[in-house]
DNA sequence: ACGGCCATAGCAAGCGCTTTCTATGCGTTA
DNA sequence: TAACGCATAGAAAGCGCTTGCTATGGCCGT
């Protein structure tokens, strides 16, 4: 059978009680007494029952971390930073000392049942923490559901923290959520497009991810914003095609926009992979980069910089953001005020936007 | 307080272990009595308990996923892959009903120690699975850990499963390792200096990855085997350059490469990430692809296909074998025959290879 | 030198679920 | 009609740990 704590406690002539407060070191126990229950832990090899200390306990030490495609770099740098500060690298030792957490990560694939589906999961092993990554689907009945959800989770005494994602804006406010860290994705897609603006586009595809999803509609809205003060706003929606956020969206995407206007001069992708669709479709149709059309991306995932030319996009602190993010909940840090955090993105000019032909 | 499963019974007037029947489905219960229960659990709400589940049952229902870096779309492929095979998309009932799993995956960051703790971690949750992907560490200390800690996880009921990582070789056969899926990067690697070779390339470098890592160790070697087939094995060693599996190395190795042999005509890749960095390099030093030098990677990551010129690589069959994994690990499919599988590696020529110039 | 207090350690009662074993009621068969 | 068996439901004993409360001993103050 596997060793239990009441093995060690036996071998190290203690009880079953003290063995526990020497692993999770909440209550005064003699230093002799530690050595003798440390070093039983250690000839037995001893590994805690987590499910036995959660229930016991009433919490677990696993922190779930939701992404919507964990074979995308944008949510991998999240995960992995956030990660990066709940998990444990030092001490592997059995007890659950200190914070030492379990990081999960979970891959809805953008679905609304499956992100459903593992809050519950998340809920059921009485997670200590919960961060959601990226953007929300916008429909009123899973909004609902899912701050319904969060609230339970809340409730149970898990810490919820949103990356990447706008405060849920929903009768009851917040719903305990702990903190809501928002990429200020309307301002940089405002100020990219101003940018080509300012180069001296007029004709500017838009290349946007899915419907129904805030980040799509705040990088549109941010996009719109800037032709409307342009005096453009009649080009925006005739030139907006809506795809997913892959690769081959932006191809498909592009030869569309293509068809609807041959003289574009500019493309804003919704992001840089779609970006990079984009850039091949254009190819393809013969149009070279920048000289004859511009490309834009959004995020700055760490090849952008490395295409050929090198991709103008707007940058997005990605691993901090989740790293922070991971410190929220793991209570290492104070919730911004209001529990509501703006992350800023930077415009990176590069080689793909340059003037159009005159 | 939240709803337990006596409370579901209570509401249901029936006794809790009905309750835990209906809901794991394996005992007969009259259907009436089902709908009575499947109702109650609904109207209050109810959500098992993880934990107190796993402690009774003496497994949980999660499944571990190690990978070395979660930010690299080499290990969130596998990973997206294997958990579509185990999470649970549909029912988001309240029982742990069908296979319905919850994969976690762990960010190792390709260090033994962290790759370590988290083995033990999933060992303390008891979970019912493991599958670890990617290169091992080659350090025997290290080695022996591993398999020591596999062989507890087994021991304790969990399938071990190997997803881009060589059988364990080590006396006393495998540990309980269940499958193992492992990739031709050997023969992967031949083909493609085979190729190089045969547009006539001799001066040919080497991006390896970090040293003691068993895919840097095959890759370098069927590199070192098409090169000892030409008569060429002395130029090997010199022109071979380690550094990480990362952007920044390949641009890094490749400067030092160009330092050593400015005459090179060609540069393979540990992988595609490395290949930009190389191609980067390259270009800054005023190199152009292929005319001047052929550059190729290794995976046939999806951007591999965009980059300009599109990237000449090996084609791993990284979705399905991570699928895979995730049905071995699920039980769902049969293990190969001898618990090894070779995961075939497809040469893939593009634009950045060509003839040297002559 | 004695009562009292602090520092430690042990006792024992659960935490919420699963599962074995037992009980009940009905349909069957002779 | 009586004995038997099957299908279904309940009782209860844990699973291994945490933690509130209690017990013990040594040291202090006076």
């Amino acid at each position: 059978m596997t060793v239990t704590l009441a093995d060690v406690a036996a071998r190290a002539q203690v009880s079953p009680a003290t063995v526990s407060r020497v692993l999770n070191g909440n209550y005064p126990v003699a230093a002799a007494t530690r050595e003798r229950v440390l070093r039983a832990v250690d000839d037995l090899d001893y590994v805690l029952n987590g499910p036995a200390s959660a229930l016991a306990a009433a919490t677990s030490d696993l922190v779930g971390i939701l992404v919507n495609d964990i074979a995308d770099p944008f949510f991998g740098i999240m995960a992995g930073a956030a990660q990066s500060q709940i998990g444990g690298p030092e001490g592997a030792g059995a007890g659950r000392a200190g914070g030492e957490k379990l990081a999960i990560v979970c891959n809805t694939g953008g679905s609304p049942e499956r992100e459903l589906t593992y809050l519950t999961l998340l809920q059921r092993q009485r997670a200590a923490a919960v961060i959601l990554t990226g953007g929300a689907i916008e429909d009123p009945g899973h909004s609902t559901a899912v701050a319904a959800k969060l609230a339970k989770l809340a409730d149970g005494g898990a810490r919820v923290v949103l990356c990447g994602r706008p405060p849920l804006e929903l009768p009851g406010g917040g719903g305990g959520v702990a903190a809501a860290l928002a990429f200020d994705n309307r301002g940089g897609a405002r100020r990219l497009t101003e940018h080509l603006l300012a180069l001296g586009h007029r004709r500017i595809g838009y290349v946007a991810g899915p419907v129904e999803r805030t980040t799509t509609r705040h990088r549109l809205e941010g996009h719109r914003d800037a032709m409307d003060a342009a005096g453009l706003g009649g080009v925006v929606e005739p030139l907006t095609v809506h795809g997913s956020y892959d690769r081959q969206s932006g191809y498909d995407a592009t030869l569309e926009l293509l068809r609807r206007e041959p003289e574009l001069t500019a493309v804003v992708a919704a992001n840089d992979t779609v970006a990079l669709g984009a850039c091949a479709a254009l190819r393809e149709r013969g149009r070279s980069i920048p000289d004859d059309v511009s490309v834009a991306g959004f995020d700055d995932l760490p090849f952008s910089a490395d295409t050929m030319p090198a991709l103008t996009t707007v940058r997005l602190p990605l691993y901090e953001a989740g790293a922070r993010a991971g410190r929220l909940a793991m209570g290492r840090e104070a919730a911004p005020p209001g529990g509501i955090a703006s992350v800023p993105a930077e415009l990176m000019v590069r080689g793909s936007t340059a003037g159009p032909r005159s």
